[in-house]
DNA sequence: TTCCGTTGCGCG
DNA sequence: AAAGCGCGCAACGGAA
C-alpha cells in the first residue's frame, strides 16, 4: 500500500462544505461507491473512497464531525467500509445518523477466519492488519470463546494508546489494505456470489442490530407490572420472595412434611421428595409431571412463577426498559449458526406471558411477521428433491407430507424434526426410515451432514458459513483406535453428538442465511416506504434524520428472533409493511437458493400487542 | 469473598 | 441402550 495522500477539507464545517470536499463530488455521478472511514479522537474521523476491488482509493480526507461526514456522503448509494458497526454506528445513531449500507471489517473477517478453520484468531482489524502483515497477532484470552473473541471489541475505536495504530490514518491504512485483501479472499471462495451475499447480509445485521438496540421494543412498563402483581403479588422488598410465591414454598414444605425446604434448591428438593418416598431422577418440571405426590402440583407452580420472577421480574423492568423501550444489545453471529445473540435483558427468551407489555405507540401498530416452518422448508430447497421440494411449494408443509405417512401430519413433523435433529428415539426411528424412502434425497443431505461431523469434518450454510471444527479433546476421545472399555462408550456418544450438531448446522444455518437476508431487504424496503417524498429531494431520503422519539414516524425494525421479525409503524402504513414482508422473503428465498420450487411463506399479524399475534 | 460447574427453564 | 439442535440467564453450592 502506497503513502496515503492527503486532503484536509471541510475541516471545521458540519455538512454544507463537507458537500464540495472530492469525495462527495465525486460520487454524485458514480453508482456504488465504497468510503472506507475510521475515527479519529474528539469526534473526527478520516475517510477515502475506495475503488470497487478496495484495491485502489481515492485522496484520504479528514471531518471534524463524524456524523456530518456520513450525512454528507450517504446519499444512498455508498457502502461504508468501516472497522466494526458495533463500535461505530452507536454514536451514528445518537446523533440521528443512519446509513444505507456498510462492509463490516471485523464482522466479515470472522466469517473468512471461519472459512478458514482459524475461529480462535481475533477478528478485529487490529488482528487482520497483524495477520496480514504477517506480525505477531494479538492472542485471544484465555477461557474466550471463539464467537466472544471474533466479536468486534473496543480495539476496533481510535485509541490513541493502541500500539497498533498510532494514528487514525494509520488506521485507516490497515482498514483499506484489510478491505482489499477481504475482497480477495471472499472472491477465491468455492461460491464467491453467495459469500458476497453472506457478507453483505451479515453487515447489514450488523446495522439492523444497532438501529434495533437504538430504537427498542415497545414496552409498557405499567402492563408488566400489573401482571407481575397479579401473578405474584406485590414487589416485595429487595432479596425477599413475593407474597404469592412465599405463600407455595410455605405449602410445598407442609405437603413434604419433613424439614423446611428451599424449592429453588434442586438438590433439597430431591432430598425432601426422597424423604417423602418419591423417588425421581431430578426435579425437571416434566418428571415432576409425573409425580403422584400434593407437593409436586406446588412445586411446578413454585417453579414456573419463580422463574417469571426471577428472569423477567421488577428487577428486569428497572434495568432493561427506559422511556417507553426495552433495549437490549444485540449480537451479529453470536450463535455459531449465524444466529443472533444477545448480551443483557433476554431479548430472545422473553416469555410469551409478557408479550401483552409488547404494545405499539398510538396511532402505531405491530406488524408481526413469522416465517412458517422455515427449517424444513429450508432442507426441501438445500437437498433439490423433487417431491420433497413440492410439497414445500404449498402453504403447510407437514400436511402436504403427510400421505407419505398414512395421511397423518403429526407423524410427518416428528419424521422431519428427527431428521433436521438426529432424533431417533421412540416411533422416530420407523419414521426416519419411511422419509428415507419417500424423499432420498432430503435423508441423505441431513445423513451426509451427520456422516461429515463423526468423522471430524466441518460443514457449511447454503451462503458459506462455516461450522467450528471438533475440539482438541474431542479428537483425542474420538481418534483413540478400537480401545475396548468405558472409553468406546463415550468415544461413541461423543461422535454422535458432533453428527447431530453439524446435521442441524447445515440447516439451522442456512435458515439464519435466509432470515438474515430477508431482514437487510425488509429494511431497505421500509427506509424507502418511510420516505414517500424521497424523489423529492436529498433530505427527503434522511427521514432517519428526523428527531427520534415522538417526532420519528418511519416503520421500524424492532425485534428479530430467529424467524420472527416486528415492525413498527404507523397505522396507515401497515398494509404497505406487510407488503413489503412478503416481498423480501421471496426475494430472500431467490437469492439465497436460486430457482427453486421451495416457498418460504410469511404469516403476517397487524396488532396493537405483540400478544395479539398468533 | 469470588469463581465456576451444574441444574433448570425461557425462547427459536 | 439411547441420547434429536442452538442459545442466555438465574440460582445453588462447592472450590479457591
Amino acid at each position: 500500500m502506497g503513502a496515503l495522500s492527503t486532503a484536509v477539507c471541510c475541516a471545521s464545517t458540519r455538512c454544507g462544505e463537507a458537500r464540495r470536499c472530492p469525495v462527495s463530488a465525486r460520487q454524485v455521478t458514480i453508482r456504488s461507491v465504497r468510503v472506507a472511514v475510521v475515527a479519529g479522537p474528539d469526534g473526527s474521523c478520516w475517510l477515502s473512497e475506495l475503488a470497487e476491488d478496495g484495491t485502489s482509493h481515492g485522496p484520504v480526507v479528514r471531518h471534524d464531525d463524524f456524523p456530518a461526514a456520513v450525512t454528507a456522503h450517504d446519499h444512498g448509494d455508498v457502502r461504508w467500509v468501516w472497522p466494526a458497526t458495533a463500535a461505530i454506528y452507536p454514536a451514528l445513531l445518537r446523533a440521528g445518523v443512519r446509513v444505507g449500507r456498510c462492509h463490516d471489517v471485523a464482522l466479515t473477517e470472522a466469517l473468512l477466519l471461519g472459512r478458514e478453520g482459524r475461529l480462535a484468531e481475533p477478528a478485529s482489524l487490529a488482528g487482520a492488519w497483524s495477520r496480514l502483515r504477517g506480525a505477531a497477532v494479538p492472542a485471544v484470552q484465555a477461557g474466550q470463546r471463539p464467537a466472544a473473541a471474533s466479536r468486534p471489541g473496543q480495539d476496533a475505536l481510535f485509541d490513541p494508546a493502541d500500539p497498533v495504530f498510532p494514528d487514525p490514518r494509520a488506521a485507516l491504512e490497515a482498514l483499506i489494505a484489510v478491505h482489499a485483501d477481504q475482497v480477495r479472499r471472499i472472491a477465491a471462495d468455492e461460491h464467491p456470489g453467495r459469500f458476497a451475499l453472506l457478507v453483505a447480509a451479515e453487515s447489514a445485521g450488523g446495522l439492523i442490530a444497532g438501529e434495533m438496540g437504538h430504537d427498542g421494543l415497545p414496552w409498557r412498563a405499567d402492563v408488566h407490572s400489573d401482571l407481575l402483581t397479579g401473578l405474584l403479588g406485590q414487589r416485595p422488598m429487595a432479596g425477599m420472595r413475593p407474597a404469592r410465591l412465599a405463600d407455595l414454598a410455605a405449602r410445598i414444605c407442609d405437603a413434604l412434611g419433613g424439614p423446611p425446604v428451599n424449592p429453588d434448591s434442586p438438590a433439597q428438593v430431591l432430598r425432601a421428595l426422597a424423604a417423602a418416598g418419591v423417588r425421581v431422577p431430578s426435579t425437571r418440571s416434566h418428571v415432576l409431571r409425573g409425580v403422584d405426590h400434593p407437593a409436586a402440583a406446588l412445586l411446578l407452580e413454585y417453579k414456573e412463577l419463580a422463574r417469571l420472577h426471577a428472569a423477567h421480574g421488577w428487577a428486569w423492568l428497572d434495568e432493561w426498559v427506559s422511556g417507553g423501550r426495552f433495549r437490549p444489545e444485540y449480537v451479529v453471529g453470536g450463535v455459531v449458526s449465524g444466529r443472533w445473540a444477545t448480551r443483557g435483558g433476554g431479548a430472545l427468551q422473553i416469555p410469551r406471558v409478557l408479550r401483552r407489555a409488547v404494545i405499539a405507540d398510538p396511532g402505531h401498530v405491530l406488524v408481526v411477521a413469522d416465517a412458517a416452518q422455515l427449517e424444513p422448508r429450508v432442507l426441501a430447497a438445500l437437498a433439490d428433491d423433487r417431491a420433497f421440494a413440492a410439497a414445500a411449494g404449498t402453504g403447510d408443509l407437514y400436511e402436504a407430507l403427510a400421505g407419505a405417512f398414512g395421511g397423518d401430519r403429526a407423524k410427518a413433523k416428528v419424521a422431519l424434526l428427527s431428521a433436521m435433529y438426529g432424533g431417533a428415539g421412540g416411533e422416530a426411528g420407523q419414521l426416519l426410515a419411511v422419509l428415507r424412502h419417500r424423499f432420498p434425497l432430503a435423508s441423505k443431505y441431513v445423513e451426509a451432514a451427520a456422516r461429515a461431523g463423526e468423522e471430524g469434518r466441518v460443514v457449511r450454510s447454503r451462503l458459506g458459513r462455516t461450522c467450528p471444527p471438533p475440539s482438541a479433546a474431542w479428537r483425542g476421545l474420538t481418534s483413540v483406535p478400537d480401545e475396548p472399555g468405558a472409553d468406546e462408550a463415550r468415544a461413541g456418544r461423543s461422535l454422535r453428538a458432533r453428527g447431530r450438531f453439524t446435521r442441524n448446522f447445515v440447516v439451522q444455518a442456512s435458515a439464519a442465511d435466509w432470515a438474515l437476508v430477508l431482514l437487510a431487504g425488509l429494511r431497505r424496503r421500509l427506509a424507502a416506504l418511510s420516505a414517500p417524498n424521497a424523489a423529492a429531494g436529498a433530505a427527503a431520503a434522511h427521514p432517519e434524520n428526523q428527531p427520534e422519539g415522538d417526532g420519528d414516524t418511519a416503520a421500524r425494525l424492532v425485534f428479530f428472533q430467529h424467524d420472527e421479525v416486528i415492525v413498527h409503524c404507523q397505522q396507515a402504513l401497515a398494509g404497505a409493511v406487510e407488503a413489503a414482508v412478503g416481498e423480501a422473503a421471496a426475494e430472500a428465498g431467490r437469492l439465497v437458493f436460486g430457482p427453486t420450487p421451495v416457498r418460504f411463506p410469511v404469516t403476517t399479524a397487524v396488532v396493537a400487542s405483540y400478544s395479539d399475534a398468533k
